[in-house]
DNA sequence: GTGGGATTGTGTTACAATTACACAATAAAA
DNA sequence: TTTTATTGTGTAATTGTAACACAATCCCAC
């Protein structure tokens, strides 16, 4: 947890109530990409086994949209450009309430406020971002004790429907790369047309032929070829590339048939 | 209206609201089909010149895609097996309370509480529907005075944000047909090609070539050959087809990239 | 009835995209 | 210096797409 005792965060949370939209809450996905892995940020939970989704609720005064750059913000410090609404779940039963009774009882919470707050029935809604790992700084809210990056493909034990939620969010940018080129948000600023290959192949879950992939991404011009890196391997040095901003947002706005 | 006087209406919408999940509506975008055109499910509300999509709230103890259904079939007596959420909209302005309160006080309604509810900030999740129009039967709810089938090309002024949500309900299904085949619900049973195209160009707004169309969509092996058309204008008779079920419903799970 | 207009079903052709694989170039290690 | 791994790019076979052609067919007018 950041600071303070519980019984701090709680009073102070008791205050906050008013002024948030019942009901609501948002979860947001948020991806990241090292050592050739995509990775999501998740939260420990106090004094309990399972981890849960960075997220929040919504101010009175606030759109739905501001508080998930709110909470991207607050959990990583990171702005993303890749930050987009992709479904909102509404299942009545999609809250465990016993497993949060236990963690208020294990924490000694008695605030009746707070806990009727959290025993609402919550619609939550499902943000994803794709953000750069290196660059963020991974805060744990109120109610965990950590955050931190976690490989997709090793997830832990998960709160409530928090991993539908996540398969939700992979398939649907899975989609959306087949219109819309990625990779600016995820990747350092110079790398290489394997490390970007290797990127879309963990997304998509398959493999890409190699030569055709770096023929395709070339063509579309929004790529600016460094010299030669130097470093490396036993063998060939590639290439190193940049994003060409101008021209990547260009490609954006219009999207383009891909993969 | 339906059935009963307004102040009948408010006293049993008064009693519904606890029963209900605050802040959280829906709102439906069901699309049909007719004389070559698409159009959408309006209402007029009572007493304004405005018309606004069928919308509903959520039982709280009531799945939201469950309400979904339940409004499609209130407002149009039917089942889609095309029904999808597709955005949830909550910007915080997005209702205007200063109509309410004029459409209210000339209703002459007076209850608190049904005032006040309406006056919540709402996050409402927009779904859309496909549908068969000859088989509806639109159905006034209990703040409007007709329900009726509108051309997409011909909006009236729409209330709220519901001009935006029909807007992004259209991009979505547009989005959606370069990977799913569509047809089964909006069209009769028993069709032409030249119907299928028609629906198709309505729905992206652009031509297509009736040749490389005609042969894509029967590459697709969903479709059952029927006898040739008898009756129509004087030209070679087209066949009719219909949805063969089972290959269809075999498409739609894995999808196809498309036109 | 018979010929004409309209539209359908399907074929053809040219072109573009995609796939699968080939191979020289090259950086580092043996 | 040779070996090894990987890169950058090329090519041939295949598939997909777009544009258009044309005979077949049906209704209608005469």
């Amino acid at each position: 947890m950041g600071k303070g005792s519980i019984s701090e965060v709680i009073n102070h949370f008791e205050r906050l109530i008013d002024k948030l939209v019942p009901a609501q809450s948002i979860d947001c996905v948020i991806l990241g990409y090292q050592d050739n892995q995509l990775k999501v940020l998740l939260l420990k939970w106090l004094d309990r086994p399972e981890w849960a989704l960075p997220g929040g609720f919504i101010y009175k005064n606030e759109d739905m949209d501001e508080a998930a750059v709110r909470v991207l913000k607050e959990r990583t410090g990171l702005d993303s450009i890749y930050l987009s609404q992709f479904k909102s779940f509404g299942r009545v039963d999609r809250r465990d309430h016993d497993r949060m009774d236990e963690m208020f009882a294990s924490l000694s919470v008695r605030s009746d406020k707070v806990i009727s707050w959290f025993r609402q029935r919550f619609i939550t809604t499902g943000y994803f971002a794709l953000t750069n790992i290196e660059k963020s700084s991974p805060q744990p809210d109120m109610f965990s004790e950590r955050c931190e990056w976690v490989s997709i493909s090793n997830l832990p034990s998960l709160l409530f429907d928090h991993g539908e939620i996540i398969k939700s969010a992979l398939s649907f940018i899975r989609i959306r790369l087949n219109y819309l080129p990625f990779g600016d948000s995820l990747l350092p600023q110079k790398f290489t047309m394997g490390d970007l290959q290797n990127l879309y192949e963990e997304i998509l879950g398959r493999e890409l032929d190699r030569g055709n992939f770096q023929k395709k991404m070339l063509k579309l011009e929004i790529f600016i070829r460094l010299e030669k890196q130097l470093t490396g391997g036993a063998h060939k040095a590639p290439y190193l590339y940049k994003f060409d901003q101008e021209k990547y947002q260009r490609l954006l706005e219009r999207g383009i048939g891909f993969i």
